[in-house]
DNA sequence: AAGAATTTTGACCAGTTGGAAAAATGTTAG
DNA sequence: CTAACATTTTTCCAACTGGTCAAAATTCTT
């Protein structure tokens, strides 16, 4: 039978070209399948198992095709290049990441604000550790892929962010301290665990490594932001 | 003329054999000549560049060469196989990367302790950054090299300095909180710089992304873990 | 300067990797 | 049911990978 070359699926060569969107104005970008958009999102689920771990170039399309459940030929059907996947990933990952910032909100109160923004930070580590590995993963890369967004987009967030922090500041309502650098100490501490998770099981033991470890960080770093180390009277 | 088949070089395994070290039960382990000395800190310079952006997996051993300045049968004549490099680095990496919190002594006071703690993790991740990416790359993929260092030596140095600052809590010097999770966190926010440098540059921005960003974020992680962000008195 | 040892090179190899092509099999609208 | 399309499998390939090997070049040692 002839090929009848494939003119569906690699929908993202459809929704993108040249790796810019172009949008709606590809020959009619016909609609996903059922089947199209289930293997699309098992194989980015698989792909985010494996990048997660051994970054972009350490992963092979073998071993997503085999934790995706499908030959290679068959996720490349897909998915018609690798980087293909992993821009999908990176992509979605950073909204997704920079959702809690977000609400941060200059109308609340910036001990409330700050309080529930670390909680849902250490939520994500703790819910999401692939998101946050396939992150860090890009970060010691050099960020090749996103540094663009990195550099506008998440710059642009901090910068509002960092303006509503200093104006708790202002109003005597927060210490006055670096608002960039606590936010990159609010990063760096929730992310920890979801990053380096097997050293904080290890360091912490059997006994204190289960699933109580977050709660105990949320209790330690709520202390710590609030009242630093310095210690109190007791009430 | 005849191959002579090498007999010196190849130093790691002559010194290891099946990974673990035999003192000097080895035939006459015949000392390195200054070409090898040389040579393989060229190589192992070359290959913690290579590791700390791509991962074990994701880094080649030509790339390595390259970096190196030599070919890959030269390079491979000094360590003839890619683990061998690894394995060299990670294990003399682990050394260094605990220095600082050993030096933790439980006779001075809890501030100047911990403060300069923090320092030297600081400096560490300014001067060091490529070792901290090593690191954080071997964590990323569950710590397969070092599981046991990490589990044994690392953990006992940390229950060690645990117990310290325990004593000071117990004594009123420090606020009473998870000694674990506060080591953590100065981990976390001090290797944050090295890790994540991009973002860290790009959010600051040029004006306030260059140098003095290691001193503001000592100034910054100082007020922090000091005294948290409760606003004080002006003084 | 000669001989021995060490270091470097170039050619090569088997296994892996990203990906192409085509054929075979399913699915579905009319 | 069947044609048109969508999906999957099989086969294949060129480039890359970690690594070998013998010869050539260089560096000691005496």
């Amino acid at each position: 039978m002839v090929p009848t070359k494939v003119k569906n699926a690699d929908t993202s060569a459809l929704i993108e070209r040249d790796g810019k969107p172009l949008g709606k104005a590809g020959a009619k970008p016909r609609p996903l399948t059922r089947i199209q958009r289930e293997k699309q999102n098992v194989i980015l689920e698989a792909a985010l198992e494996v990048f997660a771990v051994h970054g972009f170039r350490g992963s092979t399309i073998d071993q997503i095709a085999e934790v995706a459940g499908m030959s290679k030929p068959n996720l490349l059907y897909y998915f018609p290049r690798k980087e293909e996947i992993h821009r999908r990933l990176i992509s979605e990952l950073l909204v997704t990441w920079l959702a809690p910032l977000r609400e941060m909100d200059a109308k609340g109160d910036p001990f409330p604000e700050i309080r529930s923004y670390i909680r849902r930070k250490l939520e994500m580590a703790r819910d999401y550790p692939r998101e946050s590995r396939l992150f860090a993963n890009e970060m010691l890369q050099g960020a090749p892929h996103i540094i663009e967004m990195i550099e506008i987009d998440l710059k642009n967030l901090v910068d509002e962010k960092a303006g509503i922090l200093l104006g708790w500041m202002d109003e005597g309502k927060l210490a006055r301290t670096d608002p960039y650098h606590l936010i990159f100490s609010i990063w760096a501490t929730t992310q920890h665990y979801a990053d380096f998770d097997v050293q904080v099981r290890a360091v912490l033991g059997p006994s204190r490594g289960g699933e109580g470890r977050f709660e105990d960080a949320a209790r330690y770093l709520e202390q710590l932001f609030l009242y630093g180390l310095t210690p109190r009277a007791k009430s």
